[in-house]
DNA sequence: CCATGCCTCATCCCATGGGATGAGGCTCGT
DNA sequence: ACGAGCCTCATCCCATGGGATGAGGCATGG
């Protein structure tokens, strides 16, 4: 197996304790993304720890990189390693982009030993391995992918729905990026009016900024990506 | 914690191994879903053992069912009981319809006492469980699901790619909505760089503010809603 | 070793956004 | 007919965002 990360101390910490066990070895190490993509593949890699924080390239586009055409193991040899991904906090984007990426584990650093040793393992015999903090949050996002035509998810959907006819209208313009002045010129209004429309939006759904208003357009499912 | 399963043999086996731990008790037992439904809720269960194949209503329904607005808690007092599932093999049509009936694990009827064991703690802390088995097509399936509605959406994606690896962090936390002043603190860098990173980025993402940068990560799949 | 790219920071300037407040006109339902 | 709610507009003020430019440090790759 193979190590990233970008802390020396790091990777000798995981050597000396993968090392210590008879049915594991390091066979190779990087301390960025792009040397891991250069090294691994050449060698003989069956299982790589991927930190996800790394200078030059992060651990998510490198793991992409190793296992892009995964699905398409071109002509023969190299089989794609399995690709466990290292993380300190767990941050769902990094997750859901890690899976993306094709990962086939998520882990804390600060996981137990034994626990890491078991996911290599696991991962080593075809199956996944998500850390449990991380799969409350993914099961829940999962669940809100299934969940098809959009239950009007959270709490925002009901402070949606407080909006006035116009304020929505303005709502979704916002959404769509459009500026306070091009706002004015779509409704025929002046941009006075629209600011005013947008304050009420922001107090109703406690928002900040008009960002804030794109996200929660987005999160209640009033416009699809 | 309550145990759900139609058979009574197992039932007995589960309450033999859970009662031997000093911290978990079996306080209810069902033999069905519709038994289940009525009777845990009025005691006080924190987890549910529910077994998939019952008659009557079986195991994914009768999930659905308990926690059913699981979403809104609703005036306060019965706290939604953490569901795990069971199941002889690991068909993930019972696993999908299992996350999306809100369920907090996943594991196999077979798996080692031990594991079962950590599950329950693990699902009673607030986290999820899933199989190793399970979790590998999860992921599968879970990386077509993002993967389907993104077609490498049109120009942009190409140009996301030609972002650094700081500007993509920065990329990201606009994304999710935090001002520049938030940026610099959460990156620990002064605002100034913070400006110039939004700077570079609106000029290769051809984007006009901030917003456009939300749209994009949407567009593109970099973050989801 | 030198050029390049990246990250960092600063400063100046203007456009845009957003808060606060007041106010006139419109259509309802009571 | 009257008040309530909504849409409209205006003005003032300050915070934030974004463009332009210059510049130093650092690692990398040639």
């Amino acid at each position: 197996m193979a190590l990233v990360d970008d802390q020396q101390l790091v990777r000798g910490g995981f050597r000396m304790l993968i090392d210590s066990q008879p049915d594991l070895r390091v066979v190779a190490e990087a301390g960025d993304g792009l040397e891991a993509v250069r090294v691994i593949g050449r060698a003989e890699v069956d299982v790589v720890l991927m930190d996800v924080r790394m200078p030059r390239l992060d651990g998510i586009e490198a793991t992409r990189r190793l296992l892009e055409g995964a699905q398409t193991p071109p002509a023969g040899q190299a089989p794609r390693p399995k690709v466990v991904v290292l993380t300190t906090f767990d941050l769902d984007e990094y997750a859901l982009s890690a899976i993306r990426a094709g990962a086939s584990g998520f882990l804390l650093k600060d996981a137990p030993p034994e626990e890491l040793l078991a996911a290599i393992r696991t991962v080593h015999h075809g199956d996944a391995v998500i850390a449990p903090s991380t799969t409350r949050r993914l099961l829940d996002h999962m669940a809100a992918l299934l969940r098809e035509p959009t239950p009007e998810a959270s709490t925002d959907a009901q402070a949606v729905d407080t909006l006035t006819a116009r304020e929505r209208e303005v709502f979704v313009l916002i959404a769509h990026g459009l500026s306070n002045a091009e706002i004015a010129d779509s409704l025929v209004v002046s941009e006075a009016t629209v600011k005013t429309h947008v304050g009420r939006i922001l107090a109703k759904l406690q928002a900040r900024d008009r960002v804030h208003i794109v996200l929660i357009a987005y999160a209640t499912g009033v416009v699809v990506p």
